[in-house]
DNA sequence: CCGTATTTGTACGTATGTATC
DNA sequence: TGATACATACGTACAAATACG
């Protein structure tokens, strides 16, 4: 018997492109389990030849499923299956980020990246009600669970009244425990903007994510009780790995 | 004088694709407003020319581009740079469609767009506190603001004490006015959960997006003053085109 | 209303580069 | 080092949608 191409359900002129079926048809053989997650796909060729086309309609497949969150697709290595659990970030009044995720990661770090003294931009500005160019310093920060990239940050505080946040945060690993030996003990979230993009290729790095990976951001302000904002700050959360949990405000 | 390729900044072979390299030409084009908004781009054939490439290869930096929703390719008619602004769409404890949206949009409005009753699924179930399988009407339903979609909500109520609610919605177009004539004068958002994936064909489709769209999703569950849970939704958001910002929950 | 030109979309082929095993 | 597998880039052809006379 000949090793015919199991094409039964890929069907030219059909109105729907080769490449959409094929994707179509992965997706199908992932929810049935024939292929399984965390698992390697056959090879490109290997794939041509079941669904009987030719390497670049199956690439165009595997492109899309990509680009959905759905592959992985490791140049010398395979394309896999991605897991699709999430971990569920909680977004409040009072967010902390090991706090919240207690119980969904044993492990939970946050990693400082960088510290840098510079003069506020506008929207810094703005935010922590400061003069236009005043100093500021930025914090890049990393966290993590269980060895995974969960977020990463960029945060701003005014430099003078902060000088020393960063070395107090690569020792603590903690903004809150950083913030108390400012002499504030206690912290409010004032507003917070939610948006999605497209990874840029700095996510990409920071995150260990795939071109076209999706990151939802958010854009906050932390401010004393007494409503003196002190910190601002824009996360990024690899979309397929975090899902923010909103609780009171 | 002849017709030379203008590609002083595109080099092989220096490490970074040909493609990436164009895409990000194209960018400063319209960081510079050498290509505008909302108008085309030269066809791909010129932009080849241009490049010094295949049409091919501008094809793969357009692609990026159109994932990235920077650009939006339409067959026979051409590629066009998509504006940036976003509406900004407030979440919080009493979310209201057509409230949130005042002083951004001059016409605002929810389209009912299909209304069905069905048995809960575990899901619905467990979030409006049903048994399994209780007849729950889904109603679907696009939020357009100065005629654009800006919204795409699935809901689910339960059947027996919303009966009728798809009239109601239909002649109203708001969930608020139509709650109200089930005696609901008042409810609060009790959960919301987000996060963000690529739109499928269906959102593609009801949203007007592009292929590899990023959309925003809210699962959130509404409840009665008294803690009663009598709406269960999920709602997606175009990312080009929204934000949220959240409010007191 | 029809036919033609333009423009993007799909599909094939081939060759070579690069990363991994 | 060689073999394997994905990535990039070229070429060609035709299909499909739109624009325009």
């Amino acid at each position: 018997m000949v090793n015919r191409p199991v094409a039964k359900s890929i069907e030219r002129r059909s109105g729907v492109s080769l490449w959409r079926q094929i994707a179509d048809q992965i997706l199908h053989s992932i929810a049935i389990g024939d292929f399984v997650e965390n698992a390697a796909l056959p090879p490109e060729m290997a794939l041509a030849d079941r669904y009987g086309v030719n390497r670049h309609t199956v690439r165009a497949a595997i492109a899309a499923l990509v680009q959905e969150g759905v592959l992985r697709a490791e140049q010398g290595r395979g394309t896999f299956v991605l897991s699709r659990k999430r971990l569920s970030y909680p977004i409040g009044a009072r967010t902390r980020f090991s706090a919240g995720l207690q119980g969904q990661a044993s492990e939970r770090r946050s990693v400082l990246l960088e510290a840098i003294v510079e003069p506020a931009s506008r929207r810094v500005a703005d935010a922590l009600k400061l003069a236009r160019g005043a100093d500021v310093i930025r914090l890049e920060a990393r966290g993590e669970a269980d060895g995974q990239s969960v977020s990463r940050a960029t945060s701003w505080f005014e430099a003078r009244r902060f000088a020393g946040i960063d070395a107090a945060m690569a020792e603590t690993g903690s903004i809150t425990a950083s913030l108390e030996r400012f002499g504030v003990s206690d912290y409010l979230r004032q507003s917070t903007v939610l948006s999605a993009r497209h990874a840029d290729a700095a996510d990409l790095a920071d995150l260990d994510l795939q071109p076209g990976a999706i990151v939802l951001v958010t854009v906050a302000v932390n401010v004393t009780p007494d409503g003196q904002p002190i910190q601002f700050a824009e996360t990024r959360f690899p979309a397929e790995r975090v899902e923010l949990k909103l609780s009171a405000l």
